[in-house]
DNA sequence: CCTTAACTTCACAAATTTCTGAAAGAAGCG
DNA sequence: CGCTTCTTTCAGAAATTTGTGAAGTTAAGG
């Protein structure tokens, strides 16, 4: 890696955004909208983890009130988290990644929901149906899921201190 | 559960849709498009797991195009597989509780892209920099959960069939 | 208080997506 | 073969979504 005469390593926006319009790409076609999506990239890939609005409204060239929209969903998604600045209405966003690691595998609230959908609908369909029995065991698979889930994001967060250290 | 005299539960299709219509909306808000959701919903919500075109076209009033293209996405994300009914040039299409559940929590081709898009990151902003160790534990995140969820997916089946027999 | 910087909301134009009807394409069956 | 039944493709109308500029709101700092 190239660095400057300050010592700090260079930082070419030609790369940064490469990776921000690739990875942000992804998330797309995963089902997540654009304008999040490229912010969420965007914040991944800055040295500090967080940006102003006025620095991602620059960098992707988008309006402040694009900005204000993904940052508004992504903040109720928990993928990024907002902080003020102290003395001043500037606003920060921020990614921490046990955050948003846990935002994307789990999807608590999703997952809910649909058990939700599925007790009503073994409820209607009958337990004793064909049709219910299905969806029953589809309700199990969830259930399963997501207790097992929670212990795997244990297992990652062991295995992330012995690698990175703590 | 009411029974009809020939000693088949009832189907009631307001039940039947009631739930179709709400479980694919959970679907459809959790990024997937509208007709593959009420397609794959009715699918699950059906006696035997499996309908043709027309029954699916009839059910949710929606023209043989629109089930076409629908079932095109389903079969392509493994979430539905096609069969051909023998002797007729009818197509039956089919969920298998193993098949869709391995699909809707490995997506393993989304992950790959993603981690592949991570790895291009690293390499552009550099190893050594603030941003790209976080992209390098973010891929680190994604290559562990793509492990663990494999055996995830071994202690659902164990987990099934000590609760259902096998 | 007033000014001003920063964020948010809102109405609308533009772009995209979705679904349909119609036509074309397979494949069974005589 | 050719008739018939089913499925797929395709062009376009309709609906939805997206992103913007402009106006509105909030709060820091005189």
């Amino acid at each position: 890696m190239t660095e400057s005469r300050t010592g700090t390593p260079e930082r070419d926006p030609e790369s940064v955004s490469r990776f921000v319009e690739h990875f942000a790409a992804q998330l797309v076609e995963a089902g997540m909208a654009r304008m999040p999506s490229r912010v969420f990239a965007a914040l991944l890939a800055s040295d500090t983890g967080t940006l102003t609005s006025a620095e991602l409204g620059e960098q992707l060239k988008i309006s402040p009130a694009a900005v204000s929209g993904a940052v508004r969903y992504l903040a109720q998604v928990h993928m990024v988290s907002r902080e003020r600045e102290p003395g001043s209405r500037r606003e920060r966003y921020r990614v921490h990644s046990d955050q948003w690691y846990e935002a994307l595998t789990s999807r608590e609230a999703v997952i809910k929901r649909w058990e939700e959908a599925l007790r009503e609908g073994v409820a209607g369909l009958g337990a004793d149906t064909p049709a219910g029995r299905r969806l029953a065991e589809t309700l199990a698979f969830f259930e399963f899921i997501e207790q097992d889930v929670a212990q795997m994001m244990e297992r990652w967060r062991a295995h992330r201190e012995q690698k990175y250290g703590r």
